[in-house]
DNA sequence: ATAAACCTTGGAGTTAAATCTAAGGTCAAG
DNA sequence: CTTGACCTTAGATTTAACTCCAAGGTTTAT
């Protein structure tokens, strides 16, 4: 059992967010002490570890509040509409998944791009990579790769 | 060229959202009209979308405008500086998909094991499936696969 | 037995990100 | 030549999600 401090320390969290995730739905201690200390549980220190990981990707504290209310009622729902709001939730995980995707492929080809060295980053074309999801990115030397990379240096020693 | 109200039409945003990214440095309309319209040409309703769909995987307008801002004044900046950064945005990238994965596998496993018709939803154990990223689900009827299934169905009619 | 470090509640304040309001200018259609 | 749908600015208000504060109770270490 951790008292509130702990479980925060513990998730990096303040204390005023546990509370404040309680006052809205999120996450109720399972206990109290004699004195009234909130009193949490490793099942709900893995709740709130469920909450911020889903915070983290971009659910709102109301969808995520959604996505655990699945369980708090479940005997009131029929199996079809869970696996429907199961399913609707996919969806939009499997959206941002395609979306992060993007990303990484635009920054990695981006690093792989940029020799990391002092010289002037004015070549290495960024926005290109990341705004505009092209098939490559800009480069000023172009037209040809050798064995040691997939891609063309393009940083330039400003003389 | 767009004007607000086309462009933020198209985006499904408000205009006021747009003179609030202009107002924050996000994204200024390349021309005005004689009479002081804003004009937005392809390029700037591209920037617009990048900065949208970081929004949508949980990116702070703060961290967005960093990304954006590696471009700006990249003529003053090193090749190791923007690599370092954009090696540290592909770190945060990686680990939000990593994360989204996790909750994609554990949805899945839950809209499979659910049978979707209309009985309780008493017998899915879903927060088992959301919360700890256990290796299965909890199942009421476990402990046997068939051909038709990779996971047991545990949907059970009320009776 | 008392100080330091916890905890309680209720309510106010902050920050990010819009969203709205007011007072007025522009433009195409009838 | 006016009506209605656009646009302008400046500034006020809202919403989500905390974050802090005040006044007091509890625990633990010395």
């Amino acid at each position: 059992m951790y008292r509130i401090g702990e479980l925060a320390k513990q998730c990096e969290v303040k204390a005023d967010t546990l509370r404040f995730y309680e006052k809205h739905g999120l996450l109720a201690p399972s206990s109290r002490s004699d004195s009234g200390y909130r009193l949490y549980n490793e099942h709900d220190a893995e709740r709130l570890r469920f909450i911020l990981r889903a915070k983290a990707v971009g659910f709102t504290l109301a969808e995520i509040t959604e996505l655990l209310s699945i369980e708090l009622d479940k005997s009131n729902w029929a199996c079809a509409d869970v696996k429907g709001m199961v399913d609707g939730k996919l969806e939009h995980v499997n959206q941002k998944i395609a979306e992060l995707k993007h990303f990484q492929v635009s920054l990695e080809r981006l690093s792989d791009a940029c020799c990391g060295g002092p010289e002037s980053a004015e070549h290495c074309s960024i926005l290109e990579a990341l705004e505009s999801n092209t098939d490559s990115i800009k480069c000023e030397n172009h037209g040809h790769h050798h064995d040691s990379s997939q891609y063309t240096k393009n940083c330039q020693s400003k003389g």
